[in-house]
RNA sequence: GGGCAAGUAGCCGAAUUGGUAUAGGCGCCAGUCUUAGGAACUGGUUCCGAAAGGAGUGAGGGUUCGAGUCCCUCCUUGCCCACCA
């Protein structure tokens, strides 16, 4: 029997009534609840099966709040600056706009053909003035503040391409279009100093606001995730400890978590841009240190990272530094082992007890002092480095203490010798956010000869990307070979002035982003406080794990910063969040363009619907859960919408109106599973639950529309245009998501009675049907009585028997 | 090297959080209906065994009346970070 199920002809028809009327909304005065998927970036590929996971489970949930009476909040924007649309222009010169706007379309028209229950009267488009000219005051609200600055920094360049890179362009340390090595380039660039909130700090009214560190403790968020912020925020406490440098005032600090090893330092090690070696021109071998210096600027992240296990250095010849607890000269070599950028770009090597230290003191012959022995004691003539911590020799006066101690009590000593302190340092730096590109928010600055950087006056923004630009590169950004952007005057004195021609990294655009959909056409202000108090914060949030760092740091960065000078009343913006696992190919591998291997959404819309792709999506597996995708699975679920389908024309015709007692327990049973499930976000479980629900109802001779209306309700969420089509098939006028969402009745949902898996000795022997109510006595008598039972115990004497209410007894014999 | 996940049928996965392992789906097998079907429906489907019974959740140990679930050791796979002193 073939059904007359065709999601072709009545999907398109619910997506024109949901688009033209905006979603049917219930006055349940539940409040608000913002539920948000990270944005697109709107790629010429179309919508990923990935993406399709993220909006449908979303769009589920989303369904499920409203039913609750929510006021639901279910916004989607567009990530519009970045790369692949500039590189494109490079291509083919089409501009980026154009490009952009096309796929926006293709995002939006796919959107809308899977059923999302977007509200697109709030949609934002990163890349529009109206959106973007609030970044640009983002940028001035930051700089206005202290939180941005300008400062000498390395970018990534391609001799090849002329151009500088972005670090997601840059692959193993090679361009990921020319395939050339990147070098490292020094160039004036724009921070934000993110740095600024890993610790609480507090508003001017004295309200409290949480680190990004503390923060995490409080939100809802995958435990892996948090570890990853941690852990890319990397707190490290430790001591700085001043070595002199001998016979001179100049001083070499280093940064140190082994403070307890001190006595085992031998040399000290600085990094080859450490600023000393400018002021100690003294050395002997001044022109090989100048050369190795000049070397390792050339070195590409390539080379300093794959190159890790031969270190290379040079020492200083002629310098010593005075080792603060002995008074030992010690020599000083610079390596490019030792990040500029991290603590104080000096170290102390210290063999004995660090592996970089250990193969670098093995490969210039310097001495190794052991000062830490472990509990059980390593064999002494073992190659290596002790790590751990144990207890010190040869410490002077700090021998015999263990390693916690010494720190403690070294620390004391320095501070009273006034040669270091305890310190803490940050694995994080400040955010580089200038980007030698056209396709992105302009920087907001002017400079002047006299008045130097110059903010633009709010009243002149946005400044808007030129048009009249070539997207050649040529080694600057294409935004300097625009006359009318550059013919510009100082704000402030008037004179002839040029402006920064940078443009900022995409993710400060989607920094805020979440913030604009509370009141996305505002001209007054990014958002009004009154909106933002009616939405804000985001209560879920859901998108790729791709996003653990960055993105995700970067906006709470953002909501920090604001809170602290009023603009906001929250310091985390995401308290719930939730990644997609994701979809992998048929043959387990990842899925791209270059492997052929990709599924488009809409095959399958076209081919069995949309409503199969979302349940199909779904019911692969836990959401979080990578999983590969698999076409002929997809089957199993257009059926089960079929039977659906099927039950709802018999319905319909008149031919089962009869109430049924098992079929009505198999809802109730559906009811609770799917109601709990849907807020734990087991849609895979709970559409399993529909279906044995639906089985339940097959097995009957007919179901009352009743129950089947219910059932229906259930199913909405999922497979909301067959739930709409067929409640309209039941004579009901209004949309189906108006309707209550169903109460379980727990009296319906208990059988007479139970089964009872009885254990002898650890091994199931027999299941005995009790009949509910039945005393724990009585349920073990009835047990013991069970031949099968008889026969295991047959000779033995019976020990202990154990009894767990509506589930086992056990009986040990002996 | 560090951090985080995860290993259950031929495949995707369930398992009331320590209580009858393998629900639901795919696939496969048989049957019904059909001119026919790769449609639909019904039944079956962890392995060994004729059965009784036995084995069984990556491997090995432990705790327990009872372990997929808790503890220890190891193996494998995936992801992220990685010379951070």
């Amino acid at each position: 029997m073939k059904t007359s199920y065709h999601p072709q002809k009545i999907e398109g028809k619910w997506q024109k009534i949901w688009a033209k009327q905006g979603f049917p909304k219930k006055s349940g005065g539940k409040g608000k609840f913002y539920i948000l998927d990270m944005f697109p970036y709107p790629s010429g590929d179309g919508l990923h099966v990935g993406h399709v996971e993220n909006f449908t489970a979303t769009d589920i949930y989303a369904r499920f709040k409203r039913f609750q009476g929510y006021d639901v909040l279910r916004p989607m924007g567009w990530d519009a600056f970045g790369l692949p649309a500039e590189n494109f222009a490079i291509k083919t010169g089409i501009h980026p706009k154009v490009k952009t706007l096309q796929s926006i379309k293709t995002f939006k028209r796919q959107m809308q053909s899977i059923g999302l229950s977007y509200d697109f009267s709030r949609e934002i488009n990163t890349s529009s003035p109206e959106y973007y000219r609030w970044t640009q005051w983002m940028f001035l609200f930051l700089y206005k503040n202290g939180l941005a600055y300008r400062k000498k920094a390395k970018v990534n360049w391609c001799e090849s391409c002329q151009t500088v890179l972005a670090n997601e362009q840059v692959i193993d340390g090679k361009c990921d279009r020319s395939g050339d090595i990147v070098m490292q380039k020094d160039l004036e660039q724009w921070f934000f100093k993110i740095t600024d909130f890993v610790e609480p700090t507090k508003t001017k009214t004295g309200k409290k606001i949480s680190g990004l560190l503390s923060g995490l403790e409080k939100i809802d968020w995958p435990e892996s995730t948090k570890a990853a912020q941690k852990h890319w925020i990397g707190r490290s406490e430790g001591a700085e400890v001043t070595f002199y440098v001998a016979d001179t005032e100049e001083e070499i600090r280093v940064f140190t978590t082994r403070l307890d090893t001190v006595y085992g330092c031998t040399y000290v090690v600085i990094a080859p841009e450490h600023p000393i070696v400018a002021k100690l021109l003294n050395f002997q071998n001044k022109e090989e240190v100048k050369k190795y210096i000049e070397k390792s600027k050339k070195k590409t992240d390539l080379e300093r990272t794959e190159l890790n296990k031969e270190k290379t250095g040079i020492c200083l010849q002629g310098v010593e530094v005075v080792h603060p607890f002995t008074g030992e000269r010690l020599l000083v070599y610079i390596a490019d082992y030792v990040l500029a950028t991290y603590g104080t770009g000096a170290v102390m090597g210290v063999p004995a007890h660090d592996e970089r230290d250990f193969a670098f003191a093995k490969k210039y012959q310097l001495e190794i002092k052991t000062v830490i022995e472990g509990e059980a004691s390593a064999d002494p003539n073992q190659e290596g480095a002790y790590t751990g911590d144990g207890r010190l020799v040869d410490s002077k006066e700090f021998s015999g203490l263990t390693s916690e101690e010494a720190r403690e009590k070294m620390a004391v000593w320095l501070r009273k010798e006034k040669l270091g302190k305890k310190v803490v340092n940050y694995r994080l730096r400040d955010w580089l956010i200038s980007r030698q590109r056209y396709w992105g928010a302009p920087i907001p600055i002017i400079y002047c000869d006299d008045c130097g950087a110059v903010p633009v006056p709010d009243k002149n923004l946005p400044v808007k990307l030129p048009t009249d630009v070539d997207f050649r590169p040529t080694g600057e950004s294409p935004l300097v070979s625009s006359k009318s952007f550059h013919k510009v005057q100082c704000p402030k004195c008037g004179a002839k002035a040029r402006r920064e021609s940078d443009t900022m990294d995409t993710f400060v655009c989607s920094s805020w982003y979440y913030l604009r959909f509370a009141d996305p056409q505002n001209t007054k202000a990014f958002a009004s406080k009154k909106a933002l108090a009616k939405y804000l914060p985001v209560d879920f949030y859901m998108g790729g794990a791709e996003h653990t760092v960055l993105h995700l740091l970067y906006a709470r960065f953002f909501a920090k910063a604001l809170m602290k000078y009023g603009y906001l009343s929250f310091d985390e913006p995401f308290q719930k969040l939730c990644h997609q696992g994701m979809i992998l190919a048929e043959n387990g591998q990842k899925m791209s363009k270059s492997k052929g291997n990709v599924v488009n959404p809409d095959q399958v819309v076209v081919e069995l619907g949309a409503d199969s792709l979302r349940l199909y999506e779904m019911f692969m597996g836990p959401l979080e859960d990578m999983k590969a995708w698999n076409t002929k699975s997809i089957i199993g679920l257009r059926r089960f919408l079929e039977k659906v389908w099927r039950l709802g024309e018999s319905i319909q015709n008149g031919e089962s109106s009869i109430k049924n007692k098992d079929a009505e327990t198999a809802l109730h049973r559906t009811i609770k599973k799917v109601t709990e499930d849907l807020e734990e976000l087991k849609f895979n479980t709970a559409i399993s639950s529909l279906m044995i629900c639906l089985n339940a109802f097959e097995k009957t001779n007919g179901i009352s529309s009743i129950l089947y209306s219910q059932f229906l309700i259930l199913l909405s969420p999922f497979a909301p245009h067959i739930a709409e089509e067929l409640w309209a098939g039941l004579g009901k006028e209004k949309s189906i998501f108006l309707a209550p969402w169903p109460q379980y009745d727990a009296k319906k949902i208990m059988a007479e009675t139970t089964n009872i898996a009885v254990q002898v000795n650890g091994k199931v022997r027999t299941v005995i049907v009790v009949t509910n109510g039945t005393s724990a006595d009585d349920v073990k008598a009835q047990a013991l009585t069970d031949e099968k039972v008889k026969d295991h115990l047959a000779g033995k004497t019976v020990k202990k028997i154990i009894y767990i209410p509506g589930k086992i007894v056990s009986i040990v014999i002996g």
